[in-house]
DNA sequence: CGGGATGCTTCGGCTGTGGTTAAGCTTGGC
DNA sequence: GCCAAGCTTAACCACAGCCGAAGCATCCCG
């Protein structure tokens, strides 16, 4: 392999033009310059120099090998100040949650982690699963709080381990007034003629409503595309449609809503993801702790035996 | 300033996630790659492992530096394919020159140079002057032949130099028919109601037409742009206007046209180009020569003393 | 619960890389 | 024709960097 200190002694050459200016430009003797360039030569197999007894002049060799080591030097120059921009700051445990999960248990989670490991700061991005997948495996993160449906599931990925840390029922969400909402549990199928609301196509839970209405034996009427569960229970309360739903989206239920569990109806899992191999990285056993400690505490929104509201 | 080889052991550990595999995939023994590193982690100034007694993991810093290391030795890699494959191809000598020069003298420079120069292959690209000088700054040419007008200097820069070739006065290319051509000389205030052509503004003669016939006291009625000055000669030939052209560019007349010196009209002077500093490069002083040469010896297209035909 | 295996580090010693100084050679300027 | 400038070569020396051995903490297993 080159060696990448004698490359900078030949940018120093060809910048100053002489062995002597380099040498002096580099605080060594024109000998030992002399010698790196020679051995340079021989490392590379091809003439770098053309000499003359009182000069020194480059081959198109030797300019094109200069022009790989700026560009070189540039990248190892980049790396140091990146080193000491880094320096000094604390070790940061980047965490990336889908929308529900950043605005449910991750709060909660993020103090209980703060008592057992004050000394790790956390970064907490919203982001959507498949992206927050992208971003653990080029280690822009290093956890991601992810969602699989049913119909919908997350692609495999042997870089990536998941680790499931709730399963959670889906539930329909109709308008208050609605015929349907007097059942204790609503069958798909008998949905089958509602307009529907769904999420956009930026979100990876857009195919969701489609996959399951036809599973369920028919082609849902598709008419809005709302990504915000809020916004989408209004609409629901205006009686624009019905929408699917995960109990982690239904913490404040707008007063003009039901929301209604499905009889054998989909669920939605959500994982932890980390790189293969690096359960055990920095903090990041105590963040999976907090968080599954988190939704063991957690009340539940709709408990089993009472019913719905 | 980072040691790279150190970094190419970081990139290792991280590979193969320890100590001991690393040092197998680089023949080492485990203690060299365990010294290196304490090494790299000085130089660094920021813990790039964190140690435990059966094992190693990086550090966010770590992750950080290995992905710069990457690119460094990709690059790296690059260099040395690039000078495999500069291997046993022969030094090149890489004119760029402008199309009338590169119709004109060059073809005969080339077979005086080859009588002097067997050895050095030399290698031609037609192009603008402003391309040409640009591609010489570069390096990726060694020699440009540029033109300069009156009214359209070259820019200035101090990285390329200048040595002049040859000085040529421009002519007026009229129909045979054209009541003018019957003049020895043409002067350009009668051709003030005649329709121009001119260059396309893709060549750098492009503004010459306008800014000379602004300083001959009036603005040219332009309707026809055209580079080719076989063309642009069938052009006038049709009696579709009148054009400037210089001497280089009059070599084959059509006979259908009449080319006329003009009265106190602007020159063109046709000048090499190569960077600073170097004009002794490997075979430029006798590819210089050598169009002087041509030039010296070129029979004048138009004699002085005998008119034009 | 103890012994062996694993994997990292530290220490001491040797080798070779890479620096120095000094001398020699060629060429260009005065 | 001599001197100065600049590259190379030779001889020498220091230290970087590798190895092997020893030490230590952990993990695995009987």
């Amino acid at each position: 392999m080159l060696d990448v200190r004698r490359l900078r002694v030949l940018r120093e050459v060809a910048l100053r033009g002489s062995i002597a200016a380099a040498a002096e430009a580099l605080r060594f003797t024109p000998s030992a310059v002399s010698q790196q360039l020679a051995k340079l030569e021989l490392e590379a197999g091809v003439p770098l120099l053309e000499r003359s007894p009182r000069s020194v002049r480059l081959t198109q060799a030797g300019w094109r090998l200069v022009e790989h080591a700026e560009v070189i030097l540039e990248q190892l120059a980049q790396a140091e100040a990146d080193l000491r921009e880094l320096d000094g700051s604390p070790p940061v445990l980047r965490v990336g949650a889908n929308t529900t999960a950043a605005a449910s248990i991750v709060p909660e989670a993020l103090t209980r982690f703060a008592a057992v490991c004050p000394e790790i700061e956390v970064m907490v991005t919203e982001a959507d699963p498949l992206v927050s997948l992208a971003r653990v495996r080029v280690r822009e993160l290093d956890l991601g709080i992810v969602f699989e449906y049913d119909h919908v599931p997350l692609p495999a990925d042997p870089r990536i381990e998941l680790e499931e840390l709730l399963e959670e029922s889906m539930r329909i969400v109709l308008p208050a007034s609605h015929p349907l909402a007097k059942q204790r549990v609503v069958s798909l199928p008998d949905l089958a003629e509602e307009t529907w609301i769904r999420s956009t196509n930026r979100s990876s839970c857009n195919p969701f409503t489609e996959r399951s209405c036809r599973a369920a034996g028919f082609e849902p009427r598709i008419r809005f595309e709302f990504d915000d569960y809020t916004a989408m229970q209004n609409l629901v309360a205006s009686g624009a449609g019905v929408a699917f739903a995960p109990d982690l989206g239904l913490s404040r239920l707008n007063p003009g809503v039901a929301a209604r569990p499905i009889a054998f109806g989909p669920k939605r899992r959500v994982h932890a993801a980390y790189r293969t191999g690096e359960r055990d990285a920095r903090g990041l056993p105590e963040m999976l702790d907090a968080l599954k400690e988190t939704i063991r505490a957690r009340e539940p929104l709709f408990p089993a035996r009472a019913g719905v509201s």
